[in-house]
DNA sequence: ACTGGCTCCTGAGGGC
DNA sequence: TGCCCTCAGGAGCCAG
């Protein structure tokens, strides 16, 4: 399921392939994601040159020549974008598929289909999907004086806060759960009653977790590849994620788990408190 | 302003 | 081996 980790990985993956490229072919298969599929899909990006891909958030956005609208993509939980070369078989859940040559065929795939491909117009950091956002994880915006600041009113779990794109954008339910293991804070504990410095301390785990995750590749769960084709290997590290009744990799406690807001929440009830 | 609950969807995994 | 059930999850949306 791609975090923000998995999003930059398949960003990083697909540039230096695609930038500059002509599309010479467009095929829908599947137009019912998460909002429809434009229609004009193929008769907009026939011939055309992509300029530029951009991540905002999990959210990908894709500059293209002579045109003002950008298209914005999002995986949802299960998607993925992949290269291929043309005479490579459609795969179950293919959805689109961009073909620059015969050797460099882009292909969306998603089973849930909870992604998303929608024309934004120009400037598209005002799209509403866009224009809520938080700041990204590792702006210097994003730190512990702001969170504090943010949510001395919010009396709901600190996790959810952490889950909100329009406090913090790409923090997922994995890497909430080990942003806050590893600053020692409880996922249920209201954010209102969490002081100034153990923020600080979150703000440097999110950063650290995401770095990490973005160096090894992205969390491997069922569903995600990497834009090049090439699986990430960070649940490998996952210190409380999917780990209940296990010993914490600190202290040796069985690792517990609760539901929050229908997500399921993993933390050592002794290291963090 | 803030909160929780609902919703989309498919595949995995458990029980029998 | 197969069927049915439950669950997982990003994030927009809405009602309270």
């Amino acid at each position: 399921m791609p975090e923000l980790p998995e999003v930059e990985t398949t960003l990083r993956g697909l540039k230096p392939h695609l930038i500059g490229r002509k599309v010479n072919e467009v095929k829908v298969w599947e137009r019912r994601l998460r909002w429809p599929i434009p229609r004009n899909l193929a008769q907009q990006l026939q011939g055309r040159r992509l300029l530029d891909i951009q991540r905002r958030g999990k959210y990908l956005i894709w500059q293209w020549e002579a045109m003002e609208d950008a298209l914005l993509m999002h995986l949802g939980m299960s998607g993925s974008l992949s290269l291929h070369t043309n005479s490579s078989p459609r795969r179950k859940h293919d959805h689109f598929a961009l073909t620059f040559s015969r050797t460099l065929v882009l292909r969306y795939h998603d089973p849930r289909r909870f992604g998303l491909c929608l024309w934004a117009p120009a400037p598209v950091q005002q799209h509403p999907l866009l224009a809520d956002l938080g700041p990204e994880p590792f702006a210097a915006e994003f730190n512990g004086a702001y969170l504090h600041q943010r949510t001395r009113k919010r009396r709901t779990a600190v996790k959810n806060v952490l889950m909100d794109s329009k406090i913090v954008v790409g923090v997922g339910n994995i890497y909430a759960s080990e942003s806050l293991f590893l600053a020692g804070i409880r996922p249920r504990r209201g954010a209102h009653r969490v002081g100034l410095a153990r923020y600080q301390k979150l703000a440097a785990a999110v950063r650290q977790v995401l770095k990490k995750s973005i160096r090894s590749g992205g969390t491997t769960l069922q569903d995600f590849v990497g834009g090049d084709g090439q699986p990430g290997y960070f649940a490998q590290q996952l210190h409380v994620y999917g780990r209940a009744g296990e010993a914490c990799t600190h202290c040796g406690t069985a690792i517990k788990s609760c539901i929050l807001s229908q997500r399921s929440s993993f933390y050592c009830p002794t290291c963090q408190i």
